[in-house]
DNA sequence: GTATATATATCGTCAATCGATATATCGATC
DNA sequence: GATCGATATATCGATTGACGATATATATAC
């Protein structure tokens, strides 16, 4: 690799979903569900969501807002809205590195 | 999220990093250690990359080319080329479309 | 000859994803 | 008013993968 890599993502897939669904504005976890499912084509578990979630706010990139019926809405921290775009810049630059090099190898 | 997603990658950023190093050229374990810590500034435990290797052969992304000394040096198979143009695709698209929808939001 | 860099390998642990399952409520339709 | 599908959250077990530590061996440099 000729050039600097970018520190691209502790982040995982899922998690990267979720924040980039609740980009959009707050959502509860069901409607995140049909967001992804809708955005990707592949459903996310509820699993894998919920434990996210709980991991997400844990860590402060995400807060609960007061539940409207059963429904328990989420929405980005201003911590977990400079975190997405770091991660997202990095994930770009490091694409468009890669991509790069893979083009100059196989012209 | 109100424009399509692209599909993501399964591939962890371990993984990308190993197959961003092969896109320079055939490289065995050891160098890419330093190729990537070069890169990133962060170092890949040995364990780690080992393991990722033996996965992507095992999934037939790279490939081993004959032992020079104690070296036993890595290529992308084509299918690796492709499979890793097709995650960084969408991992670019994703970010760009991530990155917007954040700005959107925040103007 | 001794330390450092090169090079691969493996083990245990932990975190996270995934699929399955459970439970409850709401709205519509018969 | 019973039933069925959509809504909504929660939790469990298995598997996977990343990480850090450790081990081993050789080559090079001092």
């Amino acid at each position: 690799m000729q050039t600097k890599l970018p520190e691209f993502g502790r982040l995982a897939e899922p998690t990267l979903l979720i924040l980039v669904s609740l980009s959009d504005g707050p959502k509860h976890g069901y409607a995140m569900m049909q967001d992804i499912e809708a955005g990707t084509g592949r459903p996310m578990g509820a699993g894998t969501l919920y434990a996210a979630l709980a991991r997400l706010e844990e860590r402060g990139l995400i807060e609960p807002l007061p539940p409207v019926d059963r429904r328990r809405p989420y929405q980005l921290t201003a911590v977990g809205a400079t975190n997405l775009a770091e991660q997202l810049r990095g994930l770009s630059e490091f694409a468009q590195m890669g991509l790069r090099q893979l083009g100059d190898s196989q012209p």
